[in-house]
DNA sequence: CTATCGTATTGATAAGAATCAATACGATAC
DNA sequence: GTATCGTATTGATTCTTATCAATACGATAG
């Protein structure tokens, strides 16, 4: 287990999943050893999270954001997806803690978190 | 369009979606550039093809045998899955790209295309 | 206070995917 | 030829997930 790393350090609901900590230095190798299979469901939680056509466009907008950042209410028309479709998305994205939320008055501020990015990548590549 | 990378040349069956071609570059940057709906379904694709407990360690079996290749007979049992499950897994990963199939005699024989994971790897972070 | 606006949640629906038992297929062994 | 063995396919079941309409919530504006 190295791949957690939630983005809210507040309760994270009832769950065990994609829980806990805010590691970062993440994620058991693919090809270096054998995965069991614990961290396997660990793994495959992580690219699940990356692995839908709105998410990773949602990734790549905020990524493109001036600042690095980029807030809910921008990202729900470039998308072509219904409000409540996009915050879900959202949601999926910082409970896998690929981005962080940020309250600020009433919008909701997203932010990128490369390292999380950084170590998936390294874990796919032998090295 | 990037990503595609079959493995068998014959017949890829009556789909469009990972198949074709056998390009190796691969992958729409996700930080880079603003991702398209047709290039982040891609890029979904072959993630989504990682994203399974059971497909990862099957990637993990085959990376770790002996001489990079393994026998779909030798990763039935480890995998504590049954035999058409494993058969479908092996197939899916063979669809997106990750690993090659060769039949030898009547075992099939399992190499993973380390350049396939190289570039989602690339595609993942900046660089 | 009430109205408005941005966001999250609920509920329902439909599509997708993981799994296995049963069976079919293909190649070697006899 | 028939039998056997490794693998793939079919069909059914169950679980998950993407999506939206409707609604609730929370914060600012008036």
């Amino acid at each position: 287990m190295s791949l957690a790393g939630n983005a809210t350090p507040t309760a994270d609901d009832q769950r065990d999943d994609a829980a806990c900590c805010e590691a970062v230095e993440c994620c058991p190798a693919l090809v270096g050893s054998l995965l069991d299979e614990a961290d396997a469901i660990e793994l495959a939680d992580l690219l699940k999270a990356l692995a839908d056509p709105a998410r990773l466009r949602l990734v790549s907008l905020i990524a493109a954001s001036t600042g690095g950042e980029a807030c809910a209410c921008d990202l729900t028309e470039p998308l072509g997806r219904s409000q409540p479709t996009v915050s879900h998305h959202l949601g999926q994205l910082v409970k896998a803690g690929i981005v962080t939320r940020e309250q600020r008055g009433r919008w909701a501020w997203f932010r990128l978190r490369t390292e999380r990015l950084d170590a998936l990548a390294t874990a796919l590549r032998g090295r």
